[in-house]
DNA sequence: TCTGGGGTCCTAGGACCC
DNA sequence: TCTGGGGTCCTAGGACCC
């Protein structure tokens, strides 16, 4: 992209089947394989590699769907451990370009390079030099758009996959956005579509010429910012890591392998999302006051969301596990459970300072040694063994983190 | 054997204080 | 002993992102 210094240069960079690309490259009979990565117990994919796309296979499907689609489908259970490694690695070599690397997610990051260009030329020739690199040292491939916002960048690096480069001139936003569906922007969900298309608007051009008032008045807030998306306005900044703003809620849920009743049973599983939730709240040295419980029933439609605020920060895995019960006790079930979940939130980052009881201190003495043995070996090795009453927890509670959940890529969009 | 998990932000209504 | 308004905190729920 040309720069005169009138506009920013922003760059996306997103993964292509990120998951499924580590997996493949670290296993060479996975390689050119429709494979699809999954969690452990009632999962969906989370991501397919283009061969299983190719064949049908789309995040979200249960393994079950995923199979009908696909006969020859490869089932590989994520490790989110060998994500975080390379995505790690792949930021750091972003940062050899610029200082302003904000990472999006584990596989999507926005660079702002407006002033790396003395030093390497173009914007176009850093997205080579960085798809070079990454296609060499990971083996994996990535889709990059270059444009002079976020927003535009994002939409850019979505126009071609896998392995794209597309860039979006200054002067050709407006040509760009005229027939763009709405849904391609990022913040336009399945029922913010449909709200828009009650009012007529299904391009971006039309939502860019559709009187602000009236958006404000019907979204408020919300308004204002698709006026501007539909106009191609975004002044958000990159904001790399080192300024982005503290964590706001530490939470762990999970889905049951099925659906139960008991008490006892559901106060099991909320012993150990406590104490996930507790352990990462201290290794982040984060105190929270409230603590909210979440049910989803049987039906997978109906939740329960119940919180509560408490005087006092905590921080403590039986703390937490003490407010959830608390909270179970005012819920009266309607149907069996399917997932359960607990939030911590409400924070305040605090350095650590040892109570002045002796008792408090103890507690937090054994909790540190703990999460220290649990670090080491491995989730729940060490727990509150008689909160548990003798029983073993049910599962190891690694789950898969996901790099997506949606529908794939932006179709029929002329950029040239 | 349908349908994961970890987050953020926004809104609306109620409680409570000044 | 009537009435209004603003600010803040809290809860519940929804939409959206990856």
């Amino acid at each position: 992209m040309s720069n005169a210094g009138t506009h920013n240069i922003i760059m996306h960079v997103d993964m292509n089947a990120f998951f499924a690309s580590v997996e493949q490259q670290g296993n060479p009979e996975l390689r050119g394989k429709p494979i699809a990565v999954i969690g452990r117990g009632r999962t969906v994919v989370t991501t397919a590699s283009y061969e299983a796309r190719a064949c049908g296979v789309k995040t979200g499907m249960n393994t079950w769907q995923a199979r009908q689609a696909c006969p020859q489908l490869i089932f590989v259970i994520g490790d989110n451990q060998k994500y975080t490694y390379t995505s790690t690695r792949i930021i750091s070599m972003m940062r050899d370009y610029t200082p302003l690397v904000e990472v999006f997610s584990i596989d999507e990051a926005f660079l702002d390079v407006t002033h790396s260009l003395t030093i390497f030329g173009s914007a176009e020739r850093i997205a080579h030099l960085l798809k070079e690199r990454i296609r060499e040292q990971f083996g994996i491939t990535c889709s990059i758009g270059i444009a002079p916002n976020k927003m535009l960048a994002k939409l850019a690096s979505e126009m071609k996959k896998p392995d794209g480069l597309t860039i979006i001139e200054p002067d050709r936003v407006q040509r760009v956005l005229e027939r763009l569906p709405i849904k391609e922007l990022c913040g336009v969900g399945r029922k913010m579509e449909r709200h828009l298309e009650l009012l007529g608007i299904r391009t971006c051009g039309e939502l860019g010429r559709f009187p602000v008032a009236v958006l404000r008045k019907k979204f408020g807030i919300v308004g204002d910012k698709l006026s501007r998306m539909g106009r191609g306005i975004d002044a958000s900044p990159v904001i790399p890591a080192d300024e982005s703003e503290e964590v706001k809620s530490v939470s762990h849920s999970m889905t049951l392998d099925r659906d139960i009743e008991e008490r006892q049973e559901i106060l099991k599983y909320l012993l150990q999302l406590s104490e996930m939730v507790g352990r990462r709240a201290r290794r982040y040295s984060v105190w929270g006051k409230t603590v909210t419980l979440s049910i989803r029933y049987a039906d997978f439609d109906s939740w329960v969301g119940k919180q509560e605020t408490l005087p006092h920060f905590i921080n403590q895995s039986d703390d937490i596990y003490r407010e959830v019960t608390a909270i179970l006790d005012t819920i009266s079930l309607t149907q069996p459970v399917r997932l359960l979940g607990v939030r911590l939130s409400n924070l305040r980052y605090e350095s650590n300072q040892l109570p002045l009881f002796e008792e408090k201190r103890k507690k937090l003495f054994l909790a540190d040694a703990m999460d220290e043995l649990n670090d080491k070996y491995g989730n729940f090795t060490v727990t509150f063994g008689s909160l548990l009453d003798g029983e073993e927890p049910k599962s190891k509670g690694s789950h898969v983190i996901s790099p997506a959940w949606r529908p794939d890529g932006i179709r029929n969009v002329e950029v040239k």
